[in-house]
DNA sequence: CTGAAAGCGCTTACAG
DNA sequence: CTGAAAGCGCTTACAG
């Protein structure tokens, strides 16, 4: 069970391999004849160029990587990652070019040095960044480098392209439509603190609570997980100065939640509204359904594809936010 | 940026590059000094061994694959192959094997494609196969090629290892649990019926119902959305013979079908008993909590990358069932 | 229109 | 203890 060559090839069809090679990619300098003769012989030999040969010669190794550093568990209940994936797959399959996946522990240092030794060993083409945090060490590593990146969330300084959700500008919107149903006191139970995304969810929800003269506001950080989310929604109900809406930072939280306010008898949405984070069915399917903003998840996986892919081929590439997530109503949000 | 060869640690060392190869390789025949220097110096350069390389040498490829042909909307419903890449991540990422993931639609013809074009390119030196189908196409092809595969279903013919999770074992438990709580009309609200699984679970359904004298049992399959599970359990719930109990084969459709129950006025679990398969944050927060079979997904991944590494190392590896899953009871299961 | 040669980075017998 | 050479599969100037 030997792998074809092109010597393969060549000895079958008596003819030399550069020959071969020529006819292989397309280049001109022989005859039709031996070229239909060639194709025929690659086809049914079901040759395919080596990957290695090819990288070898400087063609890239025509993959791109993503490092995800998240538990196990969290990974499971959130759909994010799953279908960022399968929308850059969108993009990459058609083209041929593989995706590598390392899922590594949340507390793990290894990050940083993964992309050094992917580099090193011309593993990957470029690498897409999640989940930034503020000073993040990876930033440097890659600029280091000179390896190609895009980074998926809008970073503080520009030392590398990025494309991001439009996180602020959703939460305006969040906050606007709150407002508007009525609402004075509302709180934002966030996810990790150290995450960029969170510190500008945080901002946007309190400088635009501020502007529409909403003045008592509380953020609280999280780990993402249920059982934190759950952990601050019950201090925040029994707390002094009770909220009557609540905008979570992701889904699992919301719903997790939805269990603690009927626990404490607080109604939604008639005494308590809530907000979730990325839509999902588990939004779509509990008593009441929830709010939800809306993140084409999938989409941005696509598009971010399309932009490494062009990162790597060296084109300029300007950062800019991607579509801004759309505010989908349902049950769990009601006047104040 | 140009990535340091062993070139660049010779010509610094003053010595070969084939001493250089024996250090690196931790081989004898070089003297502790020169290894020391090479050592510091290959650190330094931030050295790591060219992948393509090594892959063309003969090396292999340092990579295994995985394709999954799923919708992008099921995949994000569905937490199974996120905390499955995590696990077999889990025995990967130490051994700095990378995983090679692709994504296609579901009805795509590419995917028997898909392991000639990486096997010839040399692309992955082995893949696990998941939702396996009757006459799957895809078991003829990797046999042909010779090429390392593990199965993760349990196969009808041997001509691959497999390792699999004890779908009919798991279903025998939550068809005697149904029994002693008094249930006799049990429905399974099946998922796909091309897959092996679907097969698997269905059989061991009827039988065991049977075994326990009960013969009015029903089966319908469906797509695994919630939409369909939902026109499944209206269908069921609205016809002749009502069930008191219904076995859903996953989480999305068990927690969508709550709501159908309740829009027709049938109170669970008093009226009527409902069991998710693959238990999931979704099962735990809706209101009543769901009955679930537990399956341990992530540890499945590693047990199964341990595996396919063994297969790869060329070990006879024998096919065999993972732990059997647990029910896990919760609110959503009575007495009929 | 076609072939021989060099080289990508590495490892491994083989000489010395 | 160390170096020169060959070869993995491919592509690309360079000869003819």
């Amino acid at each position: 069970v030997k792998r074809p060559t092109i010597h393969d090839i060549a000895r079958a069809a008596g003819i030399s391999t550069s020959a071969v090679s020529l006819v292989l990619n397309d280049q001109p300098g022989v005859s039709a004849a031996t070229r239909t003769r060639v194709l025929d012989l690659a086809r049914s030999l079901g040759w395919h160029p080596s990957a290695a040969a090819r990288a070898l010669r400087g063609g890239g190794a025509g993959t791109v990587g993503l490092v995800v550093a998240r538990p196990a568990s969290l990974l499971g209940t959130e759909p994010y990652f799953m279908q960022l994936v399968a929308g850059i797959e969108e993009e990459l399959g058609p083209r041929h070019i593989s995706l590598v996946l390392h899922v590594i522990g949340p507390d793990s240092d290894a990050e940083p040095a993964v992309y050094p030794r992917w580099w090193s060993q011309g593993r990957v083409d470029g690498v897409f960044l999640v989940d930034l945090r503020r000073n993040d060490p990876r930033l440097p590593v890659l600029a280091g480098l000179g390896m190609p990146a895009l980074v998926l969330s809008r970073p503080q300084s520009a030392r590398l392209p990025a494309l991001w959700v439009d996180d602020a500008a959703a939460m305006r919107r969040v906050v606007d439509r709150l407002a508007e149903l009525g609402h004075r006191r509302i709180a934002h139970v966030a996810g990790l603190p150290d995450l960029v995304q969170t510190t500008q969810r945080r901002y946007a929800f309190t400088r635009r609570a501020r502007a529409r003269g909403l003045t008592d506001t509380t953020t609280v950080t999280t780990d993402y997980s249920a059982e934190s989310g759950q952990a601050a929604t019950r201090r925040l109900l029994t707390g002094p100065r009770r909220p009557t809406a609540i905008v979570y930072d992701n889904d699992v939280m919301a719903v997790a939640s939805l269990r603690i306010a009927r626990e404490l008898g607080i109604r939604v949405p008639a005494e308590l509204s809530l907000v979730a984070w990325d839509d999902s069915a588990l939004c779509r399917y509990v008593e009441p359904a929830l709010t939800a903003v809306q993140v084409d998840v999938s989409g941005f996986g696509t598009a971010a594809a399309r932009t490494l892919l062009a990162v790597i081929a060296g084109t300029e590439v300007d950062s800019r936010p991607y579509r801004t997530p759309a505010l989908v109503e349902r049950a769990s949000t009601a006047p104040a």
